[in-house]
Parts: C-alpha cells; structure tokens; sequence
DNA sequence: TGTACATCAGTGAACGCGCGTTCACTGATGTAC
DNA sequence: TGTACATCAGTGAACGCGCGTTCACTGATGTAC
C-alpha cells in the first residue's frame, strides 16, 4: 500500500473503509456516497477523483472483499498435510469465518444488490474465489465410486447454499431469527450430515 | 375480501399489491412510499390512512406473506397419505416453490430488512411458519434410531438454510449467479444426500 | 321517500432533508531548470 | 540551492430531485329522522 502523500494521502482506501463501517453499521441500504466521504473527513465532490459514483464505490468494495475471501478460502483449502475431505470441510467453515470477521465485504459482495458482473475485474474475481470450492469438491469427490459419484460442482453448490443459507439465517443479528444452535455447530453438523451422505464419512 | 365502497375502494390492499410489484421490479431498496402511492393512482399522503409509515407498509406486505407461507408449507406437510418422509422433502420444495412463485413477498420476509420483531403479529406469524417445518423435522426425526437422532429443530434448521441459500444464490437473477443447475435440482438432490447422511433413505 | 348531518378516505400544497452529481476553483506537492 | 511552473487531489457552492411526513381541507358515502 503506496502512501501517496498528496493531501489526503490514501483517500481511496480511505473511502472503501468508510463504506465497510457504514455497510456493517447500517447495511447496504443505509450507506450513501455523501455520508462515506464525510466518514472519510472529505467533501463529497472529492470521491469523483477516484471513483464513478457511488456504485463504484461498492463494487471496489466487494472486489476487495473477493480478494480477500479466495485468499481465506485459499488458505483453508490448501493447509499443507489435510486430507481431502478436512480441507473440503475447512472450506465450509471458511465460509463462515469469512461472513463474521468481514461483515462489510460479505455484505458488498453478496448482499448489496451490486451484480458480479459490474465489472470484467469483479466476475473474474468472483469465479476465482468460487473455484477454490469447486476444486475442493473436485478433489474430494474421487473418492466416491465413478458410478454413484455426483458432478463436483453440483456438491460445491450444495455445501456453498448451506453455508450461505446459515450465514444469512443464523449468523446475522438479521430479521430476528435466533436459533438455539451457534452458525458454526449448524454449519459443522449439517457438513457432516451431507458428507455421510455422499458416503464420505462412515455412518456410525 | 370486502369491498368498502368509499373512494378507492380498498386502497390497503391495493398499496400492499403496488409495494409486491416495486419491491419485485426494483428490490427492497428501491420502494419508496411515495411510489407505491403512485401506483395505487393516490397521493402519498393518503397511505397515511392505512399505515403507520413506509415501514409500516413492508411489514404488512412481510405479514400478509407470513400467511400465504403458512400455508403453502402446512399444505406441502399435510397432504394425507404422504409418508414422514416425503412430507418433510415437500416441505423444501414448498419453500423454494413459494420463493418463486411470490417473490415480491419473499423479499419483504427475508431480504427487505425489517425485523421479525417489528410487531406482536409479524413474530407470531413468523414462528407459526417455521413451526411447520420444524414439525415435519420431528414426525421424520422418530424415523431415527434414538441414540443417534440429532434434535429435530437441528435438522429442521439445517434444511431451512439449504433452501434459503439455494434461493438466495441460484435462483434469483441474483448477483450473477449462473448454475449449470436448476435450482430445484439443486434443492432435491441437496436434501437427498443429506437425508441419506440421516440415515432415512438406504444408500443404493 | 327526502332532507340534514356526521363520518372519514383521499386531496393538494407545503415543509425540510439528504441525496448524487457538476463545476470552476485553489493550493499543496512534485519537478525542470 | 532556489525559483518558476505544471500537476492534480480536494474544495465549496450550487443544482435539481424525490423522499417521508404534516396539515387543513373537501367531498363522496352512510345514516338518523
């Protein structure tokens, strides 16, 4: 990260940080260009300078939330000595790790009614970010039988909604659902389920 | 429905349709109070006749789609001689099924941001839904060996969120999305291998 | 049946507000000589 | 090292807009006699 040292110094990343504040503090309705640059101690007119609008604005967003997720995804996908199937479920739970620690970015990206295809960058983006779970499931599903084995990215799909569904259902303060159950103990057992399913896990 | 016969007629409801048909074409953000009064062809002021305010209004559309869920699930659950288990799979279908087929409402339920708890009745309604689901999850659940029957409301909530994410990312227009994969493809084979996992379908 | 009155759904004008965006500008920073 | 100049990030005033909400009102409907 340049300093660029003109008279703000780094008002770009300064103005995607004010958007993540106000996005996790009053979702993705709730934020405005005007109040983003005030946040960021700017006239509004100054976000012109680098950014088209507002719009843009949220999509430099979400395209820094999807670096950051293919690299959180990356890493658990990766972790050295797992075996196919930890990492596929240590994606999973990366999932989930992601939406909590980077609330701002989560929203941006899924949540804030901007379309992946905003923007050339942001589609590759995204399908980077979700080919480290296809490739997972890739991995993990050669260890199902040729004949009885389902498409990689069908089982991808499926864990994918779970985590989504979880996130969105039980993980945010959102419209009043709690649940007795934690998002991580849901999302852990209902993996597992589904993996037992698939004949992955012996069924105790 | 009773015809009131003043001048418009039945404007609460006609404002309620107006708010299903915005919130359909331009998604929860862009409703305005003043829109939906257009579309009704009445000034903005005389929604104040009927609703509390522009929140008021969502979550009488939330409310309204509360009821109409209810008994799209309680009537995929109930439907005489289906067994447990094809009830409880009818439950999922339902769910995606009435996202589909009612979106303007869906999207007040779940992704117009207004709280469950806004009123007594939204909550109620609300928990009134999900009871059926959670319902269907216990009558299955007895189809389990004691011992290793995960609680019903556990298994209920892990299929809540599969539905939800496979509407949320494959089957709206939504973020760009695409799937090889109908999303009632996806939802079917998705419970299937987890109801495998259960041990309630013999793995073939 | 006809008249006088009460009700109250919807009107229309007005308000203050924050929004996104534009524009000519200013003044701090970097650079050529 | 010092001066003159070019660059361009951020200013501040201004714009038109649609928003939610308020208010005194009007006039169609329903009702009492």
């Amino acid at each position: 990260m340049v300093k660029r040292g003109y008279h703000h110094g780094n008002l770009r990343q300064a103005l995607i940080e004010a958007a993540l504040v106000l996005i996790e503090a009053k979702g993705p309705t709730g934020f405005s260009l005007s109040e983003a640059a005030k946040h960021a101690g700017v006239t509004p007119a100054a976000v012109y300078r680098h950014f088209a609008g507002r719009e843009d604005l949220i999509a430099a967003t979400a395209l820094q939330g999807y670096g950051i997720f293919f690299d959180v995804m990356q890493h658990a996908s990766q972790d050295g000595h797992l075996s196919d199937l930890a990492a596929f479920e240590a994606c999973g739970r990366a999932y989930l790790d992601f939406a909590q620690k980077f609330p701002g970015h989560y929203i941006a990206m899924f949540e804030s009614g901007i379309s992946v295809n905003y923007s050339p960058e942001l589609a590759l983006a995204s399908s980077n970010a979700n080919a480290i779970l296809e490739n997972a499931a890739e991995r993990l599903s050669r260890h199902i039988p040729m004949e009885k084995r389902p498409p990689a990215s069908m089982f991808s799909a499926h864990i994918w909604a779970l985590s989504h569904g979880v996130v969105e259902l039980f993980a945010r303060n959102s419209p009043g659902t709690q649940s007795p159950y934690a998002p991580e103990d849901l999302l852990e057992t209902g993996i597992g389920i589904y993996l037992r399913g698939l004949g992955l896990i012996e069924i105790d």
